[in-house]
DNA sequence: TAGGGCATGTAACCCGTTACATGATTGA
DNA sequence: TCAATCATGTAACGGGTTACATGCCCTA
């Protein structure tokens, strides 16, 4: 389902693309909210028509299809995007690293810590690059900032946690020490 | 992989376990950053046996069989946890949703924000029952510290773009009007 | 005319979810 | 003895990733 959504709110947001256009844009603007690859975006675009959502509006050079959205699409769009409760469970990899670092001794922990934060620098790096490029166009800011504040958020968590283990480490102290606020 | 290591990750930290106990320490724990029912986590534990990652250290009542973590396995976990580069990329519903709010006009998108709100509400005040219980015990305390600055985060992100959206709106302004920071 | 980017598609595979299915044990 | 919980598994399906495969068009 998300996958549709995400199409439709390319193709309302950009105007009728490509398969080939969508693809790309998925890559330049939902890439770090949402990912799929052009084996995934074609097919599912042949679908979309079937059910309406989408038209052929034309065909260029090398086999290129335009498709648009139609009013169809647009109010299932709409209505998903009012009426959707999302599921706020989210997958995070490095979230799960995360997790897991108290199973490692403090010294190992702090140089896990450090490597993600490194990660984490390098993506709010990027991240502002493009907030600069966009500026306030409408469509993307809202979720550009959204991933700048949660990208900020991590580092703030990463430093404090390195923080913590570290004056546990200068306590000598192993993980069954209790760590007070 | 990242199931694998995530219940090695938790035969660390609770000690031998059956299946039926690492499904619930799942769902109990790493629930909010990685998800696997049993139907997944049965098969997985035979292939993990079978490449020597883990034992079964004893069979009991019902069926219920417990496993221990071997060195082989631990050794894994500490190389994942050190060398591997998490990839940085989510996949969240509500981000994209986020993501997709231009499209709608500002009265619909605040109407969407505000239900978003109530959910993100919703967690926090779980999280923080959450936090209570598990006090300060090692085991769990980073993640879920880490949790909860990004849900505050994200509610503050959404408070912040109801006034932007709103101060749209009072100005009569549709979309393509300058937002000013 | 050769190489790179445009453009589309298919197939195999892996992972995760939902649903189906079974049986043992415990406590009311 | 009946219901709930413990405990394990399998099967079907859907979504996503990787790899394979093809051909057109433009520019150097």
């Amino acid at each position: 389902m998300s996958l549709r959504i995400a199409l439709l709110g390319l193709l309302r947001a950009s105007g009728p693309s490509s398969g080939y256009d969508l693809a790309k844009s998925f890559e330049s603007t939902l890439n770090y909210v949402w990912q799929a690859g052009h084996s995934q975006i074609y097919p599912e675009l042949v679908k979309m028509a079937a059910d309406g959502l989408v038209t052929v509006e034309a065909e260029g050079a090398r086999g290129r299809k335009v498709y648009a959205i139609t009013p169809e699409g647009s109010a299932q769009l709409r209505g998903w995007l009012l009426e959707q409760t999302p599921s706020l469970t989210v997958r995070s990899e490095s979230a799960l690293q995360a997790f897991l670092l108290p199973v490692l001794d403090p010294v190992d922990a702090v140089a896990a810590l450090e490597r993600v934060r490194e990660r984490y620098v390098e993506k709010v790096a990027m991240l502002e690059t493009l907030c600069d490029e966009h500026g306030s166009k409408a469509f993307g800011r809202y979720a550009l900032d959204h991933g700048l504040r949660h990208v900020r958020t991590t580092i703030e968590w990463v430093d404090d946690t390195i923080a913590t283990i570290s004056r546990d480490i200068g306590h000598g102290g192993s993980c069954d020490e209790n760590v007070a606020d």
